[in-house]
RNA sequence: GGGCGCUUAGCUCAGUUGGUUAGAGCGUCUGGUUUACACCCAGAAGGUCGUAGGUUCGACUCCUACAGCGCCCACCA
């Protein structure tokens, strides 16, 4: 005998537990697949997104792995064998950082531990946070092959990153180059373009004078070392000293002599129309100065203090430097005026260090090299990254994000690839240094990193190799080399491993079975917010790795569908943040208290892609009913069902259906197994679950049950619709349904039990008909008891003007009795007039009436009656005005003219029997 | 500056290619110890679908403009 409720805490550990052990979590590879074409493959992959390993996880995580469960579960129960692979990611920056944050609450920094003792460090919080995440991705019910998990850092996945890197390298798409990147002098690293947030800001713009020229500036300590002054070629106020050199003179006789020069990027309308010339430190003057040939120097070392450059100025913090110079160009009178406006500043989106645009030197990747043999062209990676989605080779869905997908793309720069972190895949290149040069970076190189810009290093030879290569020695002096071999510090952007994780995660660039039955993976679900970093460079990754590798296109993609789901936020709308924990809800806290099924289903009911969703714990609350719910209808059934008498044919075989209900209950069965396949292959999630808990609670529970206590003796049939639905709900609920599953003695898990099929001959839209009749015959009693306040025990009479539905009727009336509470019930073939002191209610083609002795009061009758009256009447006029338009009647299609029509003359019958009504009471 | 999304019942949201009197959950109100479930049952109230135009026989649905909210991208001398 089952509880009472269900407590999911009981059971759901144990569940997982048994599925774990079952091995149902690994794809059963059949030899349909190997052998491939003829028939319809049936291979189905999801590669999880791993989590960052840096901590716990959040509901966007627990919404992620809802979804993708239940694609999984439902493939799998269709018998395609279905691999869902899980891992986690090392998360560079990300990770340095937290753990950096952990040094600092204890005063140190990581420089004080040196490398290796701080990667050490790392990788010990990294794998704690690794267990931590493996536990909640189970808690959530996640079916996920454990046996396949992967982790970036990896060796297998660290030889697919160098591998793809070498690649790259001897395609010559990697370049090392001196450009200007978005340096952050408080983490000492590079970050990329997308990485950079701006914060809104009220900045103060300096209107200073400039030689001739008055120039406007937000950071006026930059133009301390300007190499040029720009104005528009079409400005007529400054075209006097085009192509000469004007003196600028700052304050302490820092003086400056700059070419001016014409551009039409400068905008005649802002300030006077002049602009300093910053090259190193801002990037339209950078792409500037490349245009105009003029001198880069560096203004702001990267400490974020004044480089020699700014002559009286050198060694101060840049903040001190701006104060100084408007205090002394002031005093000068050089400060024009000052404006308050709004500005950006460019933050590191991870840490929060203000961005310094500096030149450094960096490797790239260049997106718009011609690298790729793609559909019979060579293509640049930019140009296959669009290919692949205009032709829809990859769909991404909602289809709204191919547009800022493409637009993202378009303005796609080079992909600077490497970062001045520890934390991650150190870069796969050896420089040959001088001994002295050596000996500099022997010095250094726990403090600091950058081995060109602070070290000053010239390399004589760069080299790629995965591991030390031998010395160049002197061959006569083994323990005195002239030369060494240095590794590049740096280590790689996080995105380049994660960009390969759909093959890499396979075994690439070995041949394994693996990529050869799973490659490409079916979707790839993820939050819209990492389109951009993480979906695109996947299948640019995909695309070159498998294409240079030489396999067919379509083995290159990376995914054929993306569907990316919104974020969650709380009930106002706002974001949650783990620093608000008023509105912050943590999904183990609320699997503790409610069940993980619960908690599914809450992330994705009522949420369509792509689109955000507030979250709540009442709504949580109300799945958990809703579980309980199900749990019930199952203890009902099997309450009811004689197991001992079912047979094994009838545990196979579709019942006999005997009575209206019967035939009503399994059509709209039939109905809901077609429907749920088709939504879940059409990623319709919420549609399918929302069917699924109507058809459940409103059908079944509150109709079928209730009959089935009335018509008796339906062990074959409950146990048939139980078996049906429990597998129906698994895929979204897979706790319950498999707990309840056990107790239909079934010889294999739920888990891995066949997928139902949808009967076309049990489908019967005319007994669904002939139900509802029924149906609105009980509710429409129901409605003129409460409205007359008649005590809900109390047992009534009723009268039926049936009509043609008399048969229909007659044989359902024990049902009608019971659930409507009457004593008697009259059925009436003819129509008959009103019996006196009742109430009456008008259906389509019937009439029902409430005889009641006790009835003086006519007046709450009457009014009730006009009510309906007055809104029949309403809607008649509309009808009436619609088919009287000529145009409606010649434009509109058949059917549509025919339906109204027919509208038309139920409203005026009913009209009319109301009318009579009223003059009878 | 460019783009995208949202605006439907008190709240959170559905509403498939235009065609029944616009739906659900929660909440509210009225009643209820009907032996599966009070995490329940029965019944009810509640919406001129953001505003203004347009297309159409017909608009919540398509088009245009506007407003409010939110997001993304770019720029910011």
């Amino acid at each position: 005998m089952l509880e009472k409720v269900y407590n999911a805490k009981d059971h759901e550990d144990d569940i997982y537990q048994l599925w774990e052990e079952s091995g149902a979590f690994s794809p059963k590879l059949n030899s349909k697949i190997t052998k491939g074409s003829d028939s319809k493959k049936k291979v189905f992959s999801i590669s999880m997104p791993p989590p960052n390993a840096t901590g716990t996880l959040h509901l966007g995580h627990s919404v992620m792995l809802a979804l993708e469960d239940i694609m999984i579960r439902f493939h799998r129960m269709k018998g395609d064998s279905t691999l869902y692979l899980p891992g986690t990611d090392h998360a560079a920056i990300a990770t340095q950082n937290k753990v950096e944050q952990i040094l600092e609450e204890n005063n140190k920094k990581r420089t004080d531990l040196g490398r290796e003792k701080f990667l050490e460090k790392v990788r010990k919080f990294v794998a704690d946070s690794q267990n931590t995440i493996r536990n909640q991705i189970r808690k959530m019910g996640t079916s996920c092959d454990w046996s396949r998990e992967k982790y970036t850092l990896d060796d297998s996945l660290n030889k697919a990153v160098n591998e793809f890197f070498k690649r790259l390298l001897n395609d010559d798409i990697i370049y090392r180059g001196d450009r200007l990147v978005n340096w952050d002098p408080k983490m000492q690293t590079t970050v990329a373009d997308d990485e950079v947030d701006f914060d809104e800001s009220k900045g103060i713009l300096y209107y200073i004078q400039y030689g001739p020229f008055i120039v406007a500036t937000s950071r006026p300590e930059t133009k301390l070392g300007d190499t040029a002054v720009a104005v528009n070629p079409d400005d007529k106020r400054w075209k006097k000293y085009l192509g000469k050199k004007v003196e600028v003179e700052f304050a302490k006789g820092h003086k400056i002599t700059v070419p001016v020069i014409a551009d039409q990027m400068v905008d005649m309308k802002f300030g006077s129309g002049a602009i300093g010339v910053t090259p190193a430190h801002s990037l339209t003057d950078f792409e500037l100065a490349e245009k105009h040939n003029l001198e880069k120097p560096q203004v702001i070392d990267f400490q974020g203090k004044m480089t020699k450059v700014a002559g009286p100025y050198a060694g101060l913090d840049i903040f001190a430097c701006r104060k100084k110079l408007v205090k002394d160009l002031e005093k000068a009178g050089r400060l024009v005026k000052t404006e308050e406006y709004d500005q950006s500043v460019a933050v590191n989106y991870r840490g929060g260090g203000i961005i310094e645009p500096q030149i450094m030197k960096q490797w790239f990747v260049n997106v718009n090299k011609k690298a790729i043999d793609w559909k019979g062209k060579k293509r640049s990676l930019k140009e296959v990254m669009l290919e692949t989605v205009r032709s829809k080779d990859i769909k991404i869905i909602p289809g709204r994000f191919e547009k800022t997908y493409f637009h993202w793309i378009e303005n796609l720069r080079d992909w600077c690839i490497s970062r001045q972190i520890w934390w991650g895949h150190q870069i796969p290149i050896w420089y040959k240094v001088s001994k002295e040069d050596f000996a500099k970076w022997q010095k250094a190189k726990e403090k600091s990193s950058h081995l060109f810009q602070i070290l000053n290093i010239t390399p004589l030879e760069t080299k790629f190799s995965e591991t030390p290569p031998k010395y160049l020695k002197h061959p006569n002096n083994p323990t005195d080399p002239t030369f060494f071999w240095i590794r590049d510090p740096d280590t790689l952007d996080t995105w380049f491993s994660s960009s390969m994780w759909t093959f890499s995660t396979l075994g690439w660039p070995e041949k394994t079975e693996d990529f050869k039955n799973f490659h490409p993976t079916d979707v790839m679900e993820t939050g819209y917010d990492i389109l951009f970093f993480w979906v695109a460079r996947m299948i640019l990754a995909s695309t070159y790795c498998l294409r240079s590798s030489g396999l067919p296109e379509d083995k290159c993609l990376p995914f054929k569908n993306v569907y990316l789901h919104g974020l969650i936020r709380d009930r106002n709308g706002k974001k949650m943040s783990k620093s608000n924990p008023e509105t912050c809800i943590d999904p183990l806290e609320m699997i503790e208290k409610y069940g993980t099924d619960a908690l599914r289903l809450s992330l994705f009911i009522g949420a369509t892609p792509g689109n955000d969703m507030s979250l709540y714990e009442e709504k949580i609350a109300g799945y958990r009913n809703f579980v309980n719910k199900l749990w019930n209808v199952a203890r009902f059934a099997l309450m009811n069902i004689d197991m001992k008498k079912l047979t094994d044919q009838d545990r196979n075989s579709i019942p006999k259906s005997q009575t209206l209900a019967d035939k009503w209950i399994l059509s709209k069965l039939h109905k809901l197994i077609k429907n749920t396949g088709n939504r879940i292959e059409k990623f319709a999630f919420s549609e399918a679950a929302e069917e699924l808990y109507r058809f459940t609670w409103m059908d079944l529970a509150d109709w079928y049950l209730e009959i089935a206590k009335i018509e008796k003796n339906k062990d074959h049939l409950l146990y048939y619709i139980l078996r049906k639905l429990l597998k129906l709900w698994h895929p979204f609920t897979p706790f319950v349904t498999e707990v309840l599953w056990k107790e239909l003695d079934q010889p294999e898990l739920l888990i891995e039990s066949p997928w139902p099929r949808s009967e076309k001959s049990l489908i019967r839209p005319t007994k669904e008909k002939e139900f509802s009749l029924i149906r609105e015959i009980i509710s429409g009693i129901r409605n003129l008891r409460a409205k007359a306040k008649i005590e809900p025990a109390k047992r009534i009479k009723a009268i039926l003007s049936a009509g043609s539905k008399e048969k229909l009727i007659s044989e359902n009336q024990e049902i009608i009795k019971t659930l409507a509470r009457l004593e008697n019930l009259e059925i009436h073939k003819k129509l008959i007039s009103k019996p006196a002191k009742s109430l009456s209610k008008f259906l389509d083609k019937l009439e029902i009436y409430l005889p009641l002795e006790g009835l003086k009061d006519l007046k709450q009758e009457k009014e009730r009656l006009n009510k309906e009256l007055s809104e029949l009447q309403c809607y008649q006029a509309s009808l009436d005005k619609k088919l009287a338009n000529k145009q409606f009647i010649s434009n509109a299609p058949k059917e549509v003219v025919e339906k109204e029509k027919a509208k038309y003359t139920e409203a005026t019958k009913k009209i009319k029997k109301i009318k009579s009504q009223l003059k009878n009471l």
